[in-house]
DNA sequence: CACGTCACTGTTTTT
DNA sequence: CAGTGACGTG
């Protein structure tokens, strides 16, 4: 009678599954197959407890988690069923539910969502108006911080000087209070909420509206949430507020991988998960598949320093692995080189491809002395994170465009491009929209909209309500159906912000164009993905699912390519390679100089430590450099405390240095192991002079590899309007009519798929279509793009 | 309004 | 060092 499924699990992940009747507190060690038991839970909750999935909300905290559970679970219960489940990370998952609930909070169901730069900007113009000092005492990001972690912990405006003051007053910020008061009430006159607002609002809403809190009970009769050591405490409170009825919860995670503490996540809600939760049960999950049991053993030797943390025995049944390499360089530069070689040897003498390496470090700038390294030696590499796509300046604008047509109110929208593109809308006047608003105590943009009646100078006026009117247009088209993907090739046509981004042609500005048309091509997608489903596709619907989202999701990330990956170490969590490089192991690097101290976040830099070792499968090596060039300077620094705090038995040092705390009193004996064949290059007399030992002579330099993401490669030149079009494909009448169950079809991004249903006809004729990879779909014949085999 | 110059200031990051 | 933002000049 047990599913298939469960045959696939080890007794103690069959016990997480299985047991359903009081709270679980599932914890998860580093690969122990975390993933696999969330989603064969909700299979099995489904198919032997008979839980329907629309009752179950699974809450995770990045999209690209989100996904891929769901790609798991419908390919365990079929697409349909999974489709039903309320699955998402908990911004997204509350985000619908405000938009829904919108009349019982005040806002209304088109809100925006700000993202940090538009919070940060809010700010700005709060402290410009207050007349306080931006710089020094009152720096956005701080204040921003406070405002969050306040939010975070369910503390309103009003109740924030009796918590807070206090705190605020010690570091020379009394005003917080007073600028969170007016930001949180400019958000609510702009119609919009902040990231931790999505949060705050959705346990107001459950707080003060019992009816609507016990509703939602009663719907959701399983949560289950991943990752528990993350969540803040507004979550946990939230989570609380959903099972109080029914007390039907399941949380995974893992304590030694709480690694976001900076940024209001709190251990405590997952140690203390049995005492919120009486009578829940505790499953460890202790087996580890990923690693060699030397890396497990060696992760363990040092997590066992922190005191603060679950008891559990994390073991490997795999082979016991080679021992890990310690290298100790004199320089960033050296240590790049080192790991080169290392890297490179194990390419070229063990066949391993470049995409099974990693090479983590605890902050970007680190990069660079690898990317030199890398590119000298024309060994490829890609480098995971940095700015998004999202966070592009003239993606910004654009989208900005889309914001004010929806909700006109958008006060960061409407500034960002009032004068953009240039419209002799200068500061003076902006300055003076945004006075106005405040002492007639309205939106800018009705200020814009009436500018005659608010006293502006003629000209200014006339230019005022020219953009009004400009916005006002788009509104009206919107308004009348227009899709997104029209919408937005008639603002950029009309706005005259195509004809700013197309002047010029040096790189940047090629690469601006670039990014402004693969906007207008993901725009395009999501219209024709949209129309196929009977969705509607207008530029609300398109915000809504493109603010929570980061272009860290939608990465195939060039799979194909055979690269090293560089990234920080929290980037990589949940991510593994079968070679690992931690690299910079230094005091006053990682453990960064401003947790050192602290004994709390000292624990939580180890657990860092811990994320970062813990993703390597067969080889792991840590390197460290006695000196480093940081801010321009060169800095000197000892090895890190933690490579005292791994059992030595693990390990193989390499290099002999002088006056370290970690020496090897002999290196002679040379592993095989060692792709390098010997020890590091590195010897010499450490205390007279850092010798950089880039050696030239190794891999001549392969330019045709370089990495670099952001060169264009095409040249776009007006090919703006004659992007796909997004009318019904003439060509569909004849298909349409001649389709029928039992066919097999190419769609153009689904691929390959069988027609299993057909219904309605002409216009509204829609076919439920089974595609090999990606599951059932059903679709509006009139728009999808396919041909018929 | 566009561009050059100077001072400053540096974790980790998702939503 | 490098990126940002403020300020001043043509």
């Amino acid at each position: 009678m047990d599913p298939s499924y469960l045959l696939q699990l080890n007794p103690q992940q069959r016990e997480a599954v299985c047991n359903n009747d009081a709270p679980s507190l599932v914890i998860a060690g580093a690969g122990s197959g975390k993933t696999r038991v969330l989603t064969t839970k909700i299979a099995y909750l489904m198919d032997v407890v008979g839980i329907r999935p629309e009752n179950i909300m699974a809450l995770t905290f990045t999209n690209k988690a989100a996904m891929e559970m769901k790609q798991r679970i419908a390919s365990m219960v079929g697409a349909q069923s999974a489709m039903r489940i309320t699955m998402g990370t908990f911004h997204s998952v509350f985000a619908r539910i405000l938009r829904r609930e919108y009349s019982h909070i005040g806002f209304s169901s088109n809100f925006t969502i700000y993202d940090t730069d538009d919070s940060k900007a809010l700010i700005k113009d709060i402290l410009k108006a207050k007349q306080l000092d931006e710089k020094k005492q009152y720096k956005p990001a701080s204040v921003l911080s406070r405002i969050s972690l306040a939010k975070n912990q369910l503390i309103v405006p009003e109740k924030y000087p009796l918590s807070y003051a206090h705190a605020d007053q010690a570091c020379s910020m009394g005003a917080i209070s007073d600028i969170y008061k007016e930001y949180q009430e400019r958000l609510r006159k702009a119609n919009a909420m902040d990231f931790d607002d999505l949060l705050l609002q959705t346990w107001l809403l459950f707080h003060d509206h019992p009816q609507v809190s016990e509703q939602y009970q009663d719907f959701y009769h399983y949560i289950l949430v991943d990752e528990y050591q993350d969540t803040n405490y507004a979550q946990h409170q939230i989570v609380l507020q959903l099972t109080r009825k029914r007390q039907n919860i399941c949380v995974v995670g893992d304590d030694a991988q709480s690694i976001y503490s900076f940024r209001g996540a709190e251990i405590s809600n997952i140690l203390h998960f049995q005492e919120a939760y009486q009578g829940s049960r505790l499953f460890k999950l202790e087996q580890n598949y990923r690693s060699t049991q030397t890396i497990v053993d060696a992760a363990n030797s040092l997590i066992r320093h922190n005191s603060n943390q679950i008891p559990k025995q994390i073991f490997s049944r795999n082979q016991t692995g080679c021992p890990i390499e310690v290298f100790h360089t004199y320089s960033d530069v050296d240590e790049a080189s080192t790991i080169a070689r290392y890297l490179s040897n194990l390419h070229i003498r063990e066949h391993m491809p470049y995409s099974d390496m990693a090479i983590l470090y605890r902050t970007n700038p680190q990069s660079r002395s690898l990317e030199e390294e890398f590119r000298r030696r024309g060994i490829p590499y890609r480098i995971y994170g940095g700015m998004s796509f999202y966070q592009r300046k003239e993606i910004k604008d654009a989208i900005a465009y889309l914001r004010l047509c929806v909700n006109p109110h958008d006060e960061t929208a409407l500034h960002r491009i009032i004068n953009y593109p240039t419209r002799g809308i200068g500061n003076t006047t902006i300055d003076r929209v945004w006075q106005a608003a405040s002492t007639h105590n309205v939106s800018p943009w009705q200020v814009v909209e009436q500018a005659s009646a608010y006293g502006f100078s003629s000209a200014s006026a006339k230019r005022l309500t020219a953009f009004a009117t400009l916005i006002q247009t788009f509104r009206q088209e919107m308004s009348e159906g227009m899709d997104v993907a029209t919408l937005m090739l008639r603002i950029l046509s009309q706005s005259g912000f195509q004809a700013d981004i197309f002047r010029g042609s040096t790189p940047e500005d090629l690469t601006r164009q670039q990014n402004l048309q693969e906007l207008t091509d993901s725009i395009n997608t999501f219209v024709q993905e949209r129309q196929e489903q009977g969705l509607p596709s207008g530029a609300s619907d398109y915000l809504q699912e493109v603010s929570l989202l980061t272009d860290q999701d939608d990465d195939k990330t060039e799979a194909d390519s055979d690269r090293i990956t560089l990234m920080t170490v929290h980037a990589s969590k949940g991510l593994e390679f079968k070679t690992v490089c931690v690299a910079g192991l230094e005091e006053n690097l990682f453990p960064n100089q401003m947790d050192a101290d602290n004994p709390s976040r000292l624990e939580e830099e180890r657990r860092l430590f811990y994320v970062a070792m813990t993703r390597a499968g067969e080889h792991l090596i840590l390197t460290c450099a006695r000196s480093r060039m940081r801010y321009g300077h060169v800095e000197f620094s000892d090895p890190c405390r933690f490579l005292d705090e791994i059992n030595p038995s693990y390990l193989h040092i390499n290099g002999r240095m002088g006056g370290g705390r970690s020496l090897s009193p002999s290196t002679s004996s040379i592993r095989r192991s060692n792709p390098l064949g010997r020890t590091s290059a590195t010897t010499g007399n450490f205390s007279s002079q850092p010798r950089m030992t880039a050696s030239p002579t190794e891999g001549t330099a392969n330019r045709s590899l370089s990495a670099r993401k952001l060169t264009p490669t095409r040249h776009f030149t007006s090919s703006f309007t004659s992007s796909q079009p997004l009318s019904p494909s003439v060509g569909n009448k004849e298909k349409v009519s001649s389709i029928q169950p039992g066919q097999k079809i190419v769609h153009e991004r689904f691929g390959p798929g069988i027609v299993e249903k057909v219904e309605g006809t002409g216009m509204d004729a829609r076919a439920t279509v089974s595609f090999e990879s990606a599951g059932k779909k059903q679709l509006l014949l009139r728009f999808a793009r396919f041909t018929v085999l």
